[in-house]
DNA sequence: TGTACATCAGTGAACGCGCGTTCACTGATGTAC
DNA sequence: TGTACATCAGTGAACGCGCGTTCACTGATGTAC
């Protein structure tokens, strides 16, 4: 190699960030790769050195969007007794801040409209990504004792994406606001938590 | 006029029908003006004639949609006992059978997440949207003397979008029936209904 | 140490394609006499 | 009743534009001697 061992990756890896980034913000369907390469500093013949069409592309920056979702699902709850790994989570899920940083959001209501029309091998991932994230509600619920567990920790799931998605497609501030709030306010009460500070923070 | 009086209106109106389908199905970044007016049998080149350009379009055919989801509620609910209705509406929205047409299901899951990309007035139909549902949901709610009515609404429509989402975006059967079902269950259990109808159905 | 060479990440012009929109036109139909 | 005319919904070629992809090239860099 001419340049030294690490060059090609770590402009690969910048370009991916990029694109991760351009999904989140314009969605799957809208990336372009010649906006993307300018982003990264770059022109957009040279894409081809990196990858070898568009949808590899999403596809490998969706991948990332679920390590990083595993990523800050373990930061908010790993060295943590359940109860409070629990109302971590849901609190930082159902936050405003969380609602307005799409940049750094998980990939689950973000993708979720746009996956039916999407290839296999991403549907694959985003369903895989659902199961870990269920699984690792309902272990939580089940050291908590809950014998409902699975179903509980479906639900709670499936609450939180709606409650995310329909907080940000809303527009007024008072609206998706309260959408946020009565669904902390929910899934606090049903899965025993506390809502003090869900409700604060928002 | 040279046709007489409704001719004109007729085809605006299989146009715009067309052009709700094509929403559902591709997604309204997807929708195309001659792909639509095809399906309409015409060419593209009339379009301009009945809507002043595709925006417009998108525009009265998602207001269509939202009028047709009243209706869905209303065929649910109307004459019921609130518990059966609200029963009926719930086994409905989160059945296979929903998941499965696209064509003709509730416009939430639907746009939710292409909504923050999209112009002011579609959004603030879509926001008119949710505030209805949840109100009559609320307003079943009372009748059953549930206290804590606004956020239970609130949160089972969020269950219920969020449910449907991922149902129709994992791509495994199983694993999508399954997110149905405990929905359904959770709902059934929360809000006080019996879930059988429910889970026979599925 | 200095020079000639080989490599290959990145450049930028060009391609075919589908899109939304425009526009001169056509021809089926209703109206006037 | 029959004929000439006016209307206008719908046609289809053309436009400019942005897209994903290709490809001949360039020039900064590492290697060989």
């Amino acid at each position: 190699m001419r340049y030294d061992a690490e060059h090609k990756e770590r402009t690969r890896a910048r370009v991916l960030k990029e694109a991760v980034r351009a999904i989140r913000t314009e969605g799957p369907e809208r990336v372009g790769v010649a906006g993307v390469m300018a982003r990264a500093g770059l022109t957009h013949g040279g894409f081809y050195a990196h990858f070898s069409s568009k949808d590899e592309l999403v596809l490998a920056a969706i991948g990332e969007m679920f390590a990083g979702a595993r990523n800050t699902f373990e930061r908010y709850t790993a060295g943590r007794p359940p109860r409070e790994a629990l109302q971590a989570y849901i609190d930082f899920y159902l936050s405003t801040a969380h609602r307005d940083s799409r940049e750094y959001g998980c990939p689950l209501p973000i993708l979720s409209g746009d996956l039916p029309r999407m290839a296999e091998p991403v549907r694959a991932q985003f369903a895989e990504g659902v199961a870990r994230l269920t699984a690792a509600i309902q272990g939580l619920l089940e050291q908590l004792g809950r014998p409902d567990a699975e179903t509980a920790a479906a639900s709670a799931l499936a609450e939180a994406i709606g409650a995310l998605s329909l907080s940000r497609a809303v527009g007024g501030p008072e609206q998706s606001d309260a959408i946020l709030a009565h669904s902390r306010a929910s899934l606090a009460e049903r899965l025993g938590l506390i809502d003090q500070a869900g409700r604060d923070q928002a």
